[in-house]
DNA sequence: CCCTTAAAATTGCTGCTGCCTTATTGTTTT
DNA sequence: AAAACAATAAGGCAGCAGCAATTTTAAGGG
């Protein structure tokens, strides 16, 4: 079974996230800070590592290269801040994946399976399928659920969750409408209402945001007095 | 059955709660303004109102204050704004309950059976025990879960979702301490990782609304390491 | 083709949340 | 006691969501 690696300074992260992981099986192992986990890694590597990015002694960048010298097993980042996840994305140090801060335990599990699926294909030879097979691409544009990351036009666009879905929703079907009502019932649970408005204000939001990437080509469609389209180039 | 009518220049709203009202078994009228509202209750009056309190021609006070003059059925406000809910709570202008927007369903029609329990035990000189059964009084702190509406030393206080579950908890037993983690099951969904200090962080808040009613004594208290606890005075 | 009206886009604002930074308070050690 | 350390409080900030107000765009009727 994945021996795991959980470096945070919040002891509260720690205890609860260990606790979780074991109950789903992994065995782990818990370092308050870079440091300490650093020089257990030397002695013992683990199969893969979370490592929060703000520590005290070391941070969790500074352990990632020291180690990226001996190992290159999975590594997940906790990150708090966008300008962390710019710094995760944009550096390309080789950290494997991001999880935001506050964090869902469900979603940091998936991840750590995710990746640890992918080592293992790796190690035996097989195609890495998992990652190809979550990605939905429209034309130009890339979303991977999991990772909640979005490329248009081979940039990265950083979206919140709320635009995440309406895209996704859209994007789903190429070429066909979706009225505010159907966005709605994507976005939102069941039996919450939002003013009509709001969805305008949050497809505004995205085209901004595609359009900062490309701002000749738009490819939410707006229907008049029907809905969004979203449109392959 | 009870006729509901409902007005509001949203006509997303008009249906969609319109639609629901009826699936749950009540007869429904609809308007797009206080005015045509106005003139169809001089004609019938419905068994209560849902009123928007913003809309052209009359808005929701208007007409409120009108059908005052002639019948005492239950009213419910929808609002948006914080403001507008501190009219309806401040100048006492009649209405029986508000649902702040953007609201659920499920919420309203929660709302509307209840009022419609209350004014049926009222016509048959009953004890309307509804209200009072839902109440948790703890000490100078009145509670009121399905109006989410708090009362500290007689004061309306104004709290958040987030902050109204964490004093629920606490007060829920006077004199025992609850851990932030035990507090942080109340506020979210399983599964949600927050930071310890973001407890910290609404509990401040708690204290600094509580404190503008009366800064001579708090009652949450801290317990060092442990976590927090509320005393009745 | 212009005018009217309805729908949508844009801008801007507010409230809530979560976390950070700094200051303060409480606890333990010496 | 005083110093060292840990936990908490206070203030402040940024992201997101939702809505309002205003401007712009589209549709339909004369």
């Amino acid at each position: 079974m994945s021996r795991i690696a959980l470096v945070d300074d919040d002891r509260n992260i720690l205890t609860s996230v260990a606790m979780t992981l074991e109950a789903e099986g992994f065995e782990v192992e818990t370092y308050n800070d870079g440091q300490s986990a650093f020089e257990a890694f030397s002695r013992r590597m683990p199969d893969m590592a979370v490592l929060d990015i703000k520590m005290p002694r070391m941070d969790g960048m500074d352990l990632l290269q020291r180690m990226r010298q001996k190992t290159s097993i999975p590594v997940i980042f906790l990150t708090s801040k966008d300008d962390e996840i710019d710094e995760v994305l944009g550096l390309r140090m080789g950290a494997d994946d991001y999880v935001k801060k506050p964090f869902s335990q469900r979603l940091l599990v998936e991840r750590i399976r995710a990746l640890l699926r992918r080592q293992e294909a790796i190690n035996t030879g097989e195609a890495a399928a998992t990652e190809e097979t979550r990605m939905m691409e429209r034309g130009a544009l890339r979303m991977d659920p999991l990772r909640h990351s979005v490329t248009w036009k081979g940039k990265e666009v950083a979206l919140t969750v709320t635009e995440f879905l309406l895209l996704q929703a859209l994007a789903q079907r190429p070429g066909f409408v979706k009225s505010r009502d159907q966005l709605m019932d994507v976005a939102y649970d069941d039996q919450v209402y939002v003013d009509d408005r709001t969805i305008d204000s949050h497809i505004k939001r995205l085209r901004k945001k595609m359009r900062s990437v490309d701002d000749t080509f738009s490819a939410i469609e707006t229907l008049y007095g029907i809905g969004y389209r979203y449109n392959e180039e």
